[in-house]
Parts: C-alpha cells; structure tokens; sequence
DNA sequence: GCAAAATCGATAGTATTACTATTATATTTG
DNA sequence: CAAATATAATAGTAATACTATCGATTTTGC
C-alpha cells in the first residue's frame, strides 16, 4: 500500500487553492511546513507570516496559493480525509463478510496513526494530531452553508456516506446507519482528543483503544455479536 | 421546575471571570446581548466592541467583568451545561427504574432546547445553538490543559460523570461508561448541526431526533432492550 | 451625611493580524 | 532569446484584542 500510494496524488476539490501547492517546490514546502507550524503553535496562532519565516520565503507568495489560512485548513483536511478513505477501500476492498468489511472499516477510521507513511512532504501522524486539535474548527463558521455548496466538504461527507453504505449492509434493518457513522467518525476524534486532555471523561488510554470501544458500540448498535473483529 | 430554576443561581466557577456578571445591571446586559450577538454573527466575528455597540455601553467596561472573549465563551458555557446537569438531576431524581433514569438522562442531553425558560436575562434556545456551534472552540486550544486545571471545564466533566455512573448502574458488566457518556453528550450537539447543515449525513431531521438515534443506540449498545424510554 | 471606594465611560495607544497592491527580480518555457 | 510565469520585497490598511489612564458618577460603610 504505501508504494501504491506514493504513486497516487490525492484529490483535493481544486477551487479551494488559487495554485496547487503540489505543483511547485515551494507548494510542497507550504504544506509540510503549515502541519509542522500548525500542530506547534496551534491553528488560532498560525499566520502565513510565520509560516514563511519558517520555510524562508515571504506571505505574499504563500498568499499565491491559499487565499487564506482557512483555506489552507480545508486544504488540509480534505486531503486528510481523502486518505483515509482511500485506506478504508483498500482495506475492506476483496473482503467476501460484510461484518469483516464493517470491522476493517470502523478500524481504519478510528485506530492511532503510528507510521509517517512517509507520503513525502507530508507527516500524516502529525497531520492526524491537526485533524484532532482543529477539524472541527473547519465548518464551524458562518460560512459552512456556503462552502458546503462549493463541495469544500465533500470527501468527508463522501467518506461517512461510504461507511454508512457499509453499516446498512450489514443490517439493512437499522434506521440510523448515517447517524451512526457520523457518530463513529467524530466520535474517534473526540476519544482521541479526550484520551491526552480530559482522560477523567473517557475509558480510552493506555488500555482501551478508541477502535475497541467503537468497534464493541457497533456491534451492540447492529446486535451482530458473532463474528467480533479479527 | 421553571419556578424553583428562577430562585437558583446556576453555580460557574468564578475564576472564569474578573466580576461576576450577576452582580450588576451592566453584567446581566453583557450576559444577554452576548448570546444573542454571537448567536447573530458567530464567535470568531464577536468582539467586545460591538457587544459594546450593542449594549450602549463601553469596551472598557466589558474588560472589567471578562479578560477575553473567550473566558466569557467559557463563562456562557459553563452556566449551560450546569443548567443541563441540574435538568438531569431534576429528571432522575426519584425515579426508581435505573433504566428509566438513563432514558431521562440521555433525553436531557440530547433533545431540541424548545422553550425560552425565561432565566430573566438568559436565553436559552440560543444558547443552545451557541453551545452547538462554538462548544468545540472552547476547549481545541493550545491553553486546555492548564484551563483544565483552572478548573474551567468542571461542570461539563461533572455532568459526564454523573451520566457515565447511571449507565454504570444500568450495567455494571459494561467496559466503556465514560467514553459512552462522553459520546452521547458530544454526539448529540454533533447531530444537531449535522441536521441543520450537512443533512445528507445523518438521520436525524423533521422526522427523527438526535435523542431517539441516541437512546436506540444507549439500550443496543447495554442490551437493554426491554423498557424502552417511554 | 459624608468620605472612601467602587463603577463606569471615554479616550488613547499598541502590537499583531489578515489581508491587498505594486514593483522588481529571477526562473522557466515555447 | 523573448515572453510568460513565479517569487520576493516592500508598503499599506482596516480591524482585532487588548492595556492604561483619567474623570465623573454612583454606591457603601461608618
């Protein structure tokens, strides 16, 4: 899988950057270093004026590729999301069980990112830490209903449909499976984040994963004891 | 309820502000017009000026109840949510069944806030959708952990808690009460958004409420299936 | 009832942010 | 090699998120 996926680019709906950060050297470096800058100072503190200190070039020609450190976010989470939902194809991909498939896939959308998948210019365990601390912040605005109509959201709304598809599957007699997937997907995140902030509040830590919590929840939900994971 | 909710004074830890906002006239003011004025053009666009603007009153001034906006986001928060809590302990007090309590529990946490309960100066129905839309903002900083000790977030914490040990009550056998309770509670304000803005990813909408999802999803997931809510 | 304290409004000032605009220089490409 | 493109450098702007100071007014404690 990972030289497959240095073969591929992820696709990021265009009309969020005025150039393409991937084709240029100084794109490249915009991207790596805003999660570097990003996930060390927070995304309330980052300016591209700081940014460019770091990568040695100016904020106006950072200015060349996102019209704003917004865009550069939705940038960033849209790629974010696009590889996950790559690696959930892939892993429930040829899998014959539709509860194997079920499995595989809540697995991919809720485990720890543990190796730089070393997609060149881009740290995704780094990326995944951005995507805990300040994903949210990405449609919490005024301006969602807006962005939502330029297809800014439209690979994670694309991904939780898929896993839903999954869930219906598996039992086509659920009411909620959108619900529940959403549910899963944000879920995670806020596990994730609870784990290194308010660990009083969750049962994830050391022992508990986010995965075994949410893998056991959709089980119960979809009463489809048999056949737990691995 | 409404009655005896009016002769309270909901409890906020008062680090949180430099003078307490009930204890004047121009505090209430600050409280009121704050909520309708970040419900109107959004937190990040909130500033003390135009709450000023607003109130008839001065910059200057506001500064001597709040040091930040954000604190006072913190403040409005923290008052909510002690709101709620009180709701639920309202809710399942008295109540025999310990089924029958989580089902009140949950509903408490997760319905449409549809009655203004007229708190003099504080409405609720907006909050509500302030907490919906801004919630996450308070704590996805780089200053949570010391916050945390603060003790800013006690109150959202305590309500977890207190949800987490009746579905320990419930079910004592379960692994994950706390990462449950925190799920519901944050799911919750996740799927009302959801319903509002990205409809095509949840199931909740004109015909099902995040509080029927959610208390499907609470007997499944403790196989409780006998004495549904109601 | 008066002095002291607290409250509030007004004004000014600061560093930073989130940009836009312009021009000059360097690099790529046809 | 000229034209187009990309980048750097500089300047400028309105707004933000405050802090500080100074009177004027109101409240309060004795």
């Amino acid at each position: 899988m990972i030289n497959l996926l240095s073969n591929l680019k992820i696709a990021v709906p265009d009309k969020i950057y005025i150039k393409d950060p991937e084709s240029s050297d100084l794109g490249k470096r915009i991207i790596e270093h805003s999660i570097l800058l990003i996930d060390e100072i927070g995304f309330d503190s980052f300016t591209f004026k700081k940014l460019g200190v770091k990568i040695g070039s100016n904020e106006s020609s950072i200015y060349r590729y996102f019209e704003s450190k917004h865009k550069l976010l939705l940038y960033l989470t849209s790629w974010y999301w696009a590889w996950i939902e790559y690696q959930m194809v892939f892993a429930t991909h040829n899998v014959p069980d539709s509860k194997e498939q079920l499995f595989k896939a809540v697995e991919v959308v809720t485990r720890t990112i543990k190796e730089d998948v070393t997609y060149t210019h881009i740290n995704e365990i780094i990326l995944n830490r951005i995507i805990i601390n300040e994903y949210s912040k990405s449609y919490l605005t005024k301006e969602v209903d807006s962005e939502n109509k330029e297809g800014y959201f439209v690979v994670y709304k694309r991904l939780i449909k898929r896993l839903s598809e999954i869930i219906n599957k598996v039992n086509s007699d659920y009411k909620f499976p959108s619900s529940l997937a959403s549910t899963i997907v944000e879920g995670a995140l806020h596990q994730h984040f609870l784990k290194v902030h308010f660990s009083s509040i969750t049962d994830c830590g050391k022992e508990v994963t986010p995965t075994q919590f949410f893998i056991n929840l959709t089980q119960n939900v979809l009463n489809t004891q048999t056949n737990g994971p691995k």
